[in-house]
DNA sequence: ATACTATTGGCACCCGGTGTCGATGGAAAG
DNA sequence: CTTTCCATCGACACCGGGTGCCAATAGTAT
């Protein structure tokens, strides 16, 4: 389940032809032109041209057009794995998801606008937000491996993936929502999610 | 925003030529391939000539081949939205989304066998499930539509737009499990994953 | 018979994505 | 320096989904 690498992943071995270009320059250029012009209004060969590689060439590097905005996804599940292992043990589940998820979102100030770029990208383009659902499923079953291993069930079980399913929703209802506004904050949207559920669902 | 009809709507105006098929049949035509030869080995042309019309004009009929298995989803639109307006004012939202969410997929018991059949090819097809995420929006907006109204905040505010991802993410993690084991409920693992929130969001 | 009109379906075309295969260019071995 | 090796590259052909265009079709109304 490779999601981004180019041609046989980065084997160090310094044999066979040198690569022209990588994942990462190659999804910035991308990334520069969907922002500009709209995702749809920009051929594969467009991005192509670009980056001064054949068309054919591009899809060494990205399975897919849907699949570059993203980048490494595979780095954010470690990421958001990493966070959810980090918490303490005795933090009960929701505190622990609801902490895990924030910190997941959290960004330095300097990347916010183009976080922004890339999310409004992501999330408005229908495309896009089709495509997504495909990687959410990954982001999903991290988090409900985690919310299993807590709550001593298996991490297929309906509990866990029902979490899993509760958290993506509580997170893109907070992009949404931040999307709308400049003035607001993430990981401020995300908490207010969390509480907002646990107000509700409580009664 | 429409999702299936046919040419031009159906006006009942008796003029100009006679359609010579319905986005019903169609549909029925169309998903009994998917489900015997799965849905991407079937092509837009073997559903065209499977009816007997020409591939052009099956896109009169469905904007997309992935438009197909979900039918007229205007109508379950309309069908979700009526449970909402039937639930007694003084029952909690909780209870009243939980009850209009298990009321909107109760079926005949004659209907289950093939409710699966078309669902396992929603939820087992990445192509259609990548599709299927431009449908639930419009769902999910029902439901912030009917929790705003609720709680007395505006239909887009973040508190309803959250209720309306949650609910969708517990029906589908409640149709995954379905699919899992032929003996199982849809209503109880619905209801399973209310009271399953509802217990780990209280702490 | 004629006029009118919505639907049809064929055609050309665009774009994303894939299989194939010869060309390329760089490192290592002789 | 030349040869060998080989991963990458890029051109080409091809497939399938989707769209604009337009003449042909098949009904009703006059």
């Amino acid at each position: 389940m490779q999601t981004v690498v180019g041609p046989v992943a980065q084997r160090s071995r310094p044999v066979g032809r040198a690569r022209s270009t990588t994942a990462d320059t190659l999804g910035r250029i991308g990334l520069e032109l969907f922002i500009q012009r709209g995702f749809d209004n920009v051929t594969v060969e467009d991005i192509a041209e670009a980056a001064g590689i054949g068309r054919r060439t591009f899809f060494r590097y990205f399975p897919s057009k849907n699949d570059l905005p993203w980048g490494d996804f595979d780095a954010l599940l470690c990421s958001m794995h990493a966070r959810l292992a980090a918490v303490p043990a005795d933090i009960p589940v929701f505190d622990a998801l609801r902490e895990a998820v924030i910190d997941f979102n959290r960004f330095p100030a300097e990347e916010i606008p183009f976080l922004r770029q890339r999310m409004e990208c992501l999330l408005k383009t229908p495309t896009l937000v089709a495509h997504s659902a495909l990687r959410y499923r990954a982001w999903r079953q991290v988090v409900a491996d985690f919310a299993a291993e807590r709550l001593g069930v298996s991490g297929s079980s309906h509990l866990a993936m029902t979490l899993g399913q509760v958290c993506l929703g509580i997170s893109l209802s907070a992009y949404e929502e931040w999307l709308e506004d400049e003035r607001l904050d993430l990981a401020e949207l995300i908490d207010q999610g969390f509480c907002d559920m646990r107000r509700v669902f409580a009664g």
